[in-house]
DNA sequence: AACTATTATGTTATATTATAACATTCATTT
DNA sequence: AAATGAATGTTATAATATAACATAATAGTT
């Protein structure tokens, strides 16, 4: 079983996670969404697709673009991975289950990429939003700078 | 001279501002740059960036991708216009020289997007961002819904 | 004015990111 | 087994962006 420091959980704890929720949901996650939330899952920092293409190669020649952007859409859809906008870049989630606005620390120096969860940040974003007489609906929110290790 | 009730100045002041920025630092705002900006400002929404190279071909069929991307480089560098990440597609700025950590509120339905400073959102973010012993260097703050216009 | 250095633009080519559209396979239910 | 719907395979192409090198314009220097 591997672990990271860069983990709350496992791997393996992860997709258990997943399967868990997809069994709620009556959804599948099949073979191939497991590979790719794996193949994210692995990497510390972010993954780009054609990365995750790339990587499905090696078992799978016949792998093209749709066979990983479909995994990508299925598995951002419930929550199990988070895209990264600003580096068109997707990254494992660590908490599927109990998902709130999120936002990402992004280290420019060793590319990892921390999420995080404030209730302050959100209640902010809604009032500010309110203010404005805005209906949030879906928040990005990545931060890019220098994280502690690498200061 | 053109006004839009989303401008918060009009796009001739916008470039006058614009130019006496570039004069202050001793840049140049080229017709092409004024050109591109010129065209972004006109949009009361954002603009892609092979929509602004259609609407440049139609006065100088040479134009190319990097004709476009160069122009915009600049304008984003000094301020001018924003990228909005989770859009691919670029904004006019209403308030380049007093430049903060600013963020936006993305209509959905009117395609409208407006640009917000908030010094309550921008120490919540450093602060959070601190707690995460994180040193920010650059915020992306998109929030997309429904604006009071249209719900 | 001629020379030089720098900046900006032109040009060709290609890299990167992503989706449309249709065919086939697989799993589940009937 | 047949029918259905979901998932995947496949082909093609759209959309976004940059690299690399050539030329032109500009500003400063002789």
């Amino acid at each position: 079983m591997s672990t990271c420091k860069n983990h709350k959980i496992s791997i393996d704890e992860a997709l258990k996670k997943a399967e868990i929720i997809c069994n709620k949901k009556g959804v599948k996650l099949t073979k191939l969404r497991q590979k790719v939330l794996t193949l994210i899952l692995k990497n510390h920092g972010y993954v780009k697709a054609y990365d995750l293409l790339n990587d499905l190669k090696k078992n799978d020649a016949s792998a093209k673009p749709p066979t990983v952007y479909r995994s990508l859409d299925f598995l951002m859809e419930h929550g199990f991975i988070h895209k990264i906008q600003s580096l068109n870049a997707f990254v494992g989630c660590s908490h599927p289950d109990e998902h709130e606005d999120c936002y990402f620390l992004i280290c420019k120096e060793c590319k990892n990429i921390e999420e995080c969860c404030s209730n302050t940040v959100k209640k902010v974003l809604t009032s500010t939003s309110g203010k404005n007489n805005f209906s949030p609906n879906q928040v990005t929110l990545e931060i890019t700078g220098i994280c502690q290790d690498c200061s």
